[in-house]
DNA sequence: TTGAAAGCGCTAACAT
DNA sequence: ATGTTAGCGCTTTCAA
């Protein structure tokens, strides 16, 4: 693997001129810069990133903190930041959290010598940690709002007190809610939605949960959903909806086909055909990942990005 | 953020021996160690991970590269791969290829550049392309055998045709077998399994697909499983045996009930309560992904670890 | 616009 | 067992 030093002989220029023709094009004579690059690709130049970090202080690296990757919504919401990582000659360090404080904290504290800054998504750190980890490198928050911290947000709450409407006016009046994980910032600000759609048409409104966001939950609750008289329900993530349907389902018969299903954050398709309804928000949770990921670049660079992307969510039937 | 070199001084020691206290520990007299490591903790000392990846060339990363991450199978992967990892020191860095040749290409090469060595799970990389990783950086294969390359494998073949083998003893007399992938080594192996099984007992198989390993799939196929008069069909993972149970279970009925589903690498319990019978393989994956990291640490260490691990499915049902 | 030289923080010969 | 020294490959003053 050729060093820079080896292209600076080639050229018979000196390592400097090199180092610049790649970071302050604009510092080197377009002749002198063209011969470089020319050199360069014919020696296979790659600079070494250990090298670089050690006189910048700069990695390379942004850190990634999710709380789970069990759930699917984070699949495309880790595969966005990466492709926006890409583009920038970036790598994404992913870490899960497992929902779990201490281990969020744990895992922050070990990336943040190694990352220039971090992407989270933290349904359960204290705003004052993460406020911590704001002021000793740059953060990005993604689907939470902490004090005037940069963030993207899914603009969830919107699309579900939308749902909510479109129901009522099909004539529901008794409606479900799943709660998600207690103490999540968004699930009480999807609860709140709903809640407020609810009583906005003076409809009643059952909350069921909070539970682990999780198929398995879903499955658990399903029956006492089924009785509680609800003629819709709205669960808080696809994974307790997708547990629902399955039972739902398996239950069989015509008590399941009176139910209408809605996800809070769905991103399965579940097809056509199915009996029962199901109203999912289309959450742009890949784009948010790019988005974070660019916003904190942006960041890096001292540029001001704004402080916070607000992504609309869309309805679909 | 101290330094060795503070360290050092405020130790009265020179620089070289604080560097073996941590590198080499055994080299330094018992006493000198205790104080370095005492100062070193009251001045939180941490080594700079790029100074010593340009004197060492090792940087302390594992490139984990996976299909995909929308695939529940590989989130517990992803989890241990990591667990193992901290324990080393080390850190992964995870990307998905989204079962795409070209683009698991590109990572790898950019990668390749940063990382000490790789794991890597591979449906569809080719034999040639892996056996050239492999020659450039330190390769552990899971879920896939290469050549002699090392590999952690788990054994759910073995598990399949135990799962076969039940339901025909059982009395099933056809059994429907949904593919997942085109061209993907593991499904080959399951299909094989399932298929020697079969033919053993002189039973009918109907093979489904290929299909993508999605839960749009299962929901898709699955009024022509459920019309193919199969009693018993197996999905090649837990997404598409996922998908085929919202399905069967909405289109409720009796029909639903006389299928039995059983999927090769199914995570996600079911809960009880279901009608449909669902048989799961469970497949140490967490575990897998532990021993996948160990084994590339121990091969970067110059140890001999075994060159494949095999790790045993469990028949739950 | 380019070059020379210093130094980022650490490890590894080599010497003592 | 410990200290001295010389880099690892790059970026960045400072000079020319």
């Amino acid at each position: 693997m050729a060093r820079l030093a080896d292209v600076a002989r080639e050229a018979g220029i000196a390592k400097s001129t090199v180092s610049r023709a790649f970071i302050h094009p604009e510092m080197v004579a377009e002749a002198t810069r063209e011969r470089i690059v020319q050199v360069a690709r014919e020696l296979n130049f790659t600079p070494n990133r250990a090298a670089r970090a050690l006189t910048t202080g700069k990695t390379g690296l942004i850190g990634l903190v999710v709380p789970t990757l069990s759930n699917p919504f984070f699949a495309p919401l880790v595969l966005g930041a990466q492709r926006a990582a890409e583009v920038r000659d970036r790598h994404t360090l992913v870490v899960s959290s497992e929902y779990s404080r201490d281990r969020e904290k744990v895992l922050v504290q070990r990336l943040a010598r190694e990352v220039e800054g971090f992407v989270m998504v933290s349904p359960v750190g204290s705003d004052r940690f993460l406020s911590r980890v704001a002021s000793e490198r740059p953060l990005v928050l993604v689907d939470r709002k902490v004090g005037r911290l940069p963030a993207v947000l899914i603009d969830t709450p919107t699309g579900l007190a939308e749902v909510t409407a479109g129901l009522l006016a099909d004539g529901h009046r008794h409606i479900g809610y799943i709660s998600g994980p207690p103490d999540s910032w968004l699930d009480t600000r999807r609860l709140a939605a709903v809640q407020a759609a609810a009583e906005r048409d003076h409809a009643t409104l059952s909350v069921f949960g909070p539970l682990a966001p999780t198929v398995d939950s879903g499955i658990s609750i399903a029956d006492a959903v089924l009785h509680s008289g609800v003629t819709a329900a709205i669960g808080y993530n696809s994974s307790i909806v997708l547990g629902l349907l399955v039972r739902l389902g398996i239950a069989g018969g015509p008590a399941s086909k009176k139910i209408v299903v809605a996800s809070a954050d769905s991103l399965i398709r579940l097809g056509g055909g199915t009996h029962t309804e199901v109203i999912a928000l289309d959450a742009p949770v890949e784009e948010a990942g790019y988005a974070a990921v660019n916003k904190l670049s942006a960041l890096l660079a001292n540029e001001n990005p704004p402080r916070v992307d607000t992504l609309l969510a869309r309805v679909v039937r």
